[in-house]
DNA sequence: ATGTTACTGAACACATTGTTCAATTACATT
DNA sequence: AATGTAATTGAACAATGTGTTCAGTAACAT
């Protein structure tokens, strides 16, 4: 990809991310990206045909990211999919949060906005529906599956918000637990 | 209040559901909801401020029918909080939904929209707080009470949408037994 | 019958969106 | 270093939506 290209996409996002710490997406005008990137206007719809194909774009890369990162690590044998620690992919998921390397936690806090938590539902779903197992118990014998994975995924949300709308006081490691006593 | 206010007011709450249950909330113009509502631009501006206060007040006055409906129940001794049926709140009001009486389904299914479910959230917090120590287990003493509280909340609405979005195939009875099942 | 209040509808200024285009600049390749 | 290709720019543009204003009309309560 084009420097120019990989500048300018990178710009938006960042300036995106910014504006997103600041107020709700709704609110935010593609003036203002444009402004904050400091780039043309036709340069930005050449980039993204709306705002919304923006967000959506930034979600699919920071996924990737979250991804691959927890499958390198994976693949270094560092045992997160380890049969003994079941919670290690949450937890994984969870450090990685915190450290925010990808600003994610912007656009997870709650003022900021549906469309992306579906998205992140989404991706979340697969995982847990790849891990249906950990979870297994009395409970789930009795609930059609798709609730059961339902209810673990919007669980798993709603304790990173939780935990966000707290300030994060908590270790990582004590919301995992949290998680799984929820759960 | 004045005949004609009631009259605007309720033709522009009739609108503005009829158009929530064809489109999302965003897509949503101030035009439209005049056009359906049959009043003037004018009018519709000495009502509501802006389309989100529409909302806001709109959530409101639902949420009083609904708990003003159980209360009156309640006043009947028809048990409704009843501690022998400690699912009873929370069935009669998944019955509520079911008959859908105020149209708080095309409100509640999931492409309309964040703000109402922040204002349903809210409400449903409160009642569950009423309501707590019908949760108490092993769990929850290990767990803060707001993440509890949070916890409760969020599966009791998570369970709607999932029933709503999948037809909502299943008795009340049935939805309320997944509900404690999870929770 | 009268004074008050609500509705109307058109006109208005303003902001935002998404497109177009010609001029400019950065890039990759030879 | 020269050349063709591709990205960026900025201004202008139509189209749409927002929220306000105001004078005229209709409905209300007494």
């Amino acid at each position: 990809m084009d420097r120019r290209q990989r500048k300018t996409r990178e710009a938006i996002f960042t300036a995106f991310i910014e504006l997103l710490s600041k107020k709700d997406f709704a609110q935010i005008t593609v003036g203002e990206i444009i402004n904050q990137a400091d780039i043309g206007r036709a340069t930005f719809y050449s980039h993204f045909e709306t705002k919304d194909f923006l967000l959506k774009e930034m979600s699919e890369e920071l996924f990737c990211h979250i991804f691959d990162a927890m499958n390198e690590e994976k693949a270094n044998h560092r045992h997160i999919f380890d049969c003994n620690a079941p919670e290690s992919v949450f937890l994984h998921l969870i450090q990685h949060l915190k450290k925010n390397d990808n600003n994610i936690l912007e656009l997870l806090s709650s003022q900021n906005n549906e469309l992306f938590l579906q998205y992140f539902k989404q991706n979340l779903g697969e995982l847990v529906a790849s891990q249906l197992t950990l979870f297994e118990s009395r409970k789930s014998e009795k609930l059609p599956e798709s609730f059961w994975i339902n209810h673990i995924t919007s669980t798993f949300v709603e304790t990173i918000k939780w935990w966000i709308d707290n300030d994060m006081r908590e270790s990582p490691e004590t919301i995992t637990e949290y998680f799984f006593l929820a759960v």
